[in-house]
DNA sequence: GGTGGCCGATGACAGTTGTCATCGGCCACT
DNA sequence: AGTGGCCGATGACAACTGTCATCGGCCACC
């Protein structure tokens, strides 16, 4: 019997894969979590074989769980579930020791055949993203141009990114404009979208 | 027995929806579909008594779907599935006949005890989104505006918005700076963000 | 028939944003 | 010790953006 961990934050929808989960006769879900925060010590306790992860979870995102259950609980397996998918994001996933990456729209069969491979060792991921991400490549951005673009995404002027970052408002202007170029768009916003995209964000 | 169709564009969230309607015993998932375009024609075959939608679907969105199911087959209840809760669109739906309102974070039964309800001609709306929506209130958005905005959203430069819009540069200005001013946004980005966020866009 | 709202446009102006050249400090690599 | 990259900064300049006043046409409403 395979023991999953589910940590998913709209309650329907996790619900709904513990539902799914449930239908099948070799694994059982002995824990269910809606917060990013709570994976490392609730697996602690429950040892699960297999975590599935949202990618976009409240308190901690997916990713960094997965990296801090990955030390905690070395022998339970992390499979990503994400909804949009964001090439960088599968780079940053592998980093993280994550087992499987599962895009929202495949089959639903796909949920519980992942879970049994990566509990088997294999490692799952949809040969579409492995593609997109050799083609989108790594981030050309840098570290503080990516943090000026995440505060940019929100529609803060340049003063007030300023300001949070503890920066001179020029500065940003200059990493804006770098970012800009380097992903190729017109203006900060749509360079932002690009990078969100990209999964750079 | 309640015949229930499911139309939600993420493959594997849409099985977890079914399986965790047909764990319920007085109701069966007669139809299952991944675009809004197919809502109605669908519908006229299996004739449903309830229709599951989400709000977000590619071909036809949920709430024009809606209209229209409404239109070809009156007595199937609407319920919209929603991700996130977005104030205006519930104005929206209910200009829609939409029956009930479901937020994807809800409680997992809240989805089958929907369906009941619905069914028995009750509305199922949250009441924390009708104060949403109240507070809110309806669009100070002209319908051009909008259009605008939506435009501006995605980065494109004010002559870009206006080439595609068949506008002049400056009037498109003059739309922003109204959009801007009216929703209490500092610019563009801001005024998207804050619009798409209370569902006026 | 007047009033008011939305549409579309123009011109002027200030403020913000994007680009470029250039600087110094720091760190890693050879 | 030199090279190159990232960080942070400045100044100048052009381009874009946001604001305001103002116009005419159209349509709905009283």
């Amino acid at each position: 019997m395979i023991k999953v961990l589910v940590a998913e934050d709209m309650h329907l929808i996790r619900g709904a894969l513990v539902a799914l989960l449930s239908l099948e006769q070799d694994m059982s879900v002995v824990a269910e979590l809606d917060r990013g925060d709570e994976i490392v010590p609730t697996a602690i306790v429950r040892r699960p074989d297999v975590a599935v992860v949202d990618i976009d979870l409240p308190g901690m995102d997916g990713l960094t769980a997965a990296a801090a259950l990955h030390g905690a609980v070395p022998e339970c397996r992390t499979l990503v579930l994400t909804g949009l998918s964001q090439p960088g994001l599968l780079l940053r996933a592998l980093q993280a020791h994550v087992r499987g990456f599962i895009v929202k729209d495949a089959p639903a069969e796909a949920l519980a055949e992942g879970v049994r491979r990566v509990h088997a060792g294999e490692r799952v991921i949809d040969p579409d993203l492995i593609a997109a991400a050799l083609e989108t490549g790594t981030s050309p951005l840098t570290p503080r141009e990516a943090d000026v673009l995440r505060e940019a995404e929100n529609g803060l002027p340049t003063d007030q990114i300023a300001t949070r970052l503890s920066l001179s408002g020029a500065t940003v202007r200059n990493y804006l404009s770098n970012a800009i170029s380097k992903v190729g768009a017109h203006n900060r916003i749509d360079a932002a979208r690009i990078a969100r995209n990209a999964g750079w964000l």
